[in-house]
RNA sequence: GGUGCUAUCGUCUAGUGGCCUAGGACAACGGCCUCUCACGCCGUAAACCCGGGUUCGAUUCCCGGUAGCACUACCA
């Protein structure tokens, strides 16, 4: 009970890392961090046929992006795995996993079958509902109903063959996990997993990951509830191997589930209905798609992080935003909800705009840099940062993306070059063109530019005219935004500066007459 | 089909037998602010899956039903 908590994220490298997987990661470790243990990175790469390149990496740079740190295993500075429990590639294990096959074979607690995929098939086709297991094992080709002699003789000549374990029929399998609680299964419903295969001389998932798990000495085995059937499978290999004194405990979470409809959340998901899966940009390398990742979406690492830990969390309070370190404080395996999460894309937008108000305009100002210069061009003079911050301050409080700024500050960078119709419609009236004139000639001899000194000259103006502030306001916003928009008329102008303010009234009374 | 898990507003959830005429957040809607569009603020609508039982009293405990999800590979 007193040992040292040690948790492992520990992905296949099939892909880019699913959200639901990042989430996974990050209650590992929250849990972790909490307890002052170790987190560990484990590529579970015993499938050879779907390995992805590039996977690896991917799945490095998108934990250390989120500030999901690794203590232990693969990472970013360490691409071959840091810590004393390596490697930490499965792929790269074999020889220990060959030692514990072959004990649970000498233990009688696993058994050689020579059955090829075909004769499975027509087993399956045969009987319905078949499974391989007690009732069925003594009907198949394996060195429980083969001979001792036959079965050297069949490995000798290179016959492909997998290694199962034996699983004991009729007993309950008593499951603890930390959210669900006991969960029972008897262990007839449970078949004669293939631990190994010779074909490509590696272990299949439950083997590989037992065994890791006890010599990482793994203290906790947070993961999705997917793997909650299995449970009882692992439980039993653990006793196989007379590990039950150091049996991990289980904590199985809830699923993502699709925003819409049913069903677990997938990457069409994504596709369809138009957001990310993935934390960031994935270029597969198998097939050349490209899949959006929220850090290209412009999301903030944060962001991201808040949003998946209220996904299938939640503290007692009201509390919405929490960062790392108050998510390491009062997070609870306890306070874990037991029920399936749809994924609710348009929280995480509002979460994202929390954080960008959290940034101050000069931090936005570098961010926004990048598609300021694409949108005015390298012909332009350098850019001003000054003012684009200044320009952000003014705006950022409507923006969920950096890359959503650009529409709201245009026209501090840009003259208008067309009026928006609709704008036109209602807010550029008949005597339009007469009241821009006059004020005009107002501004032209005005020399205070302040907000209070325009203020205190145009508004006693409207007010003696007897204008009124609404119809001249909003046809002075049309001459310098182009559209009824924008932050408070002074600050644009305060902004502008008093020629350029003058030139777009002046250009605008030539083209809207 | 089998086994398991789950079940509060459209969504994420708070709630652990009386504090609940069920709270918060996102989204929706309305209002305020205002020269505009937003933001912000205020407000409205919106839920305890169904049926039994236990109890003085059930959203909360138990059983059954129903529904959803997961698993059921020489994939993880």
């Amino acid at each position: 009970m007193e040992r040292k908590v040690r948790v492992r994220f520990a992905p296949s490298p099939t892909g880019a890392l699913h959200i639901g997987g990042v989430r996974t990661a990050l209650f590992n470790y929250l849990f972790a961090r909490q307890h002052g243990g170790d987190m560990l990175l484990r590529i579970e790469d015993t499938d050879s046929t779907r390995f992805v390149p590039g996977a690896e990496e991917y799945i490095t740079e998108a934990l250390a992006w989120l500030g999901i740190e690794i203590d232990e295993g693969i990472c970013q500075d360490a691409p071959n795995g840091k810590g004393n429990h390596g490697p930490y590639r499965q792929s790269e294990r074999r020889e220990i996993y060959h030692k514990y096959v072959d004990q649970l074979l000498a233990s009688g607690n696993a058994y050689i079958a020579f059955d090829t995929p075909e004769q499975l098939e027509a087993k399956r086709a045969e009987i319905a509902n078949f499974q391989y297991d007690a009732r069925t094992r003594e009907q198949m080709v394996n060195s429980l109903t083969l001979s001792k002699e036959e079965v050297d003789t069949r490995i000798a000549n290179g016959e492909k063959y997998v290694v199962r374990f034996k699983v004991e029929p009729n007993i309950d399998v008593h499951v603890h996990d930390l959210i669900r609680g006991e969960v029972v299964i008897n262990s007839n419903i449970l078949d004669d997993k293939v631990l190994y295969k010779s074909a490509d001389d590696l272990p299949t998932y439950h083997l590989a990951n037992i065994v890791d798990d006890h010599l990482m000495e793994i203290s906790h085995v947070i993961r999705g509830e997917e793997w909650l059937p299995s449970a009882p499978l692992h439980v039993l290999l653990y006793k196989a191997f007379g590990w039950e004194e150091s049996m991990p405990e289980f904590a199985h979470l809830p699923l993502l589930l699709k925003p819409d409809g049913n069903g677990k959340l997938s990457k069409r998901d994504g596709d369809r209905l138009g957001f990310p899966v993935f934390p960031l940009e994935f270029h597969n390398q198998k097939d050349g798609s490209v899949s959006s990742g929220y850090r290209e979406e412009g999301y903030y690492p944060e962001a991201v992080i808040n949003f998946l830990a209220l996904l299938g969390w939640h503290a007692t309070g009201d509390q919405e935003m929490y960062t790392m370190q108050e998510l390491i404080e009062q997070f609870s395996l306890e306070r874990v909800s037991k029920s399936g999460a749809k994924f609710d894309y348009e929280k995480g937008k509002w979460f994202n705009h929390q954080y960008l108000q959290l940034k101050s305009n000069e931090e936005l100002a570098e961010q926004f840099m990048p598609y300021l210069e694409k949108a005015i061009g390298d012909g332009q003079l350098a850019i001003d940062k000054a003012k684009v911050a200044k320009v952000i301050g003014l705006t950022k409080d409507r923006v969920n993306f950096v890359s959503e700024l650009w529409e709201q500050v245009n026209f501090f960078f840009v003259a208008p070059e067309e009026y928006d119709e609709k704008s036109l419609k209602k807010r550029w009236k008949e005597d339009s063109p007469k009241h821009m004139t006059e004020m005009l000639a107002l501004l032209e001899a005005h020399e205070d530019w302040s907000a209070e000194g325009l203020d205190n000259l145009i508004m006693p103006w409207i007010a003696e005219k007897e204008y009124g502030v609404g119809i001249v306001m909003n046809a002075f916003r049309i001459c310098l935004v182009g559209a009824a928009r924008g932050p408070h008329i002074w600050n644009i102008t305060d902004v502008l500066g008093k020629e350029e303010t003058l030139r777009r009234v002046r250009t605008a009374l030539e083209k809207l007459g």
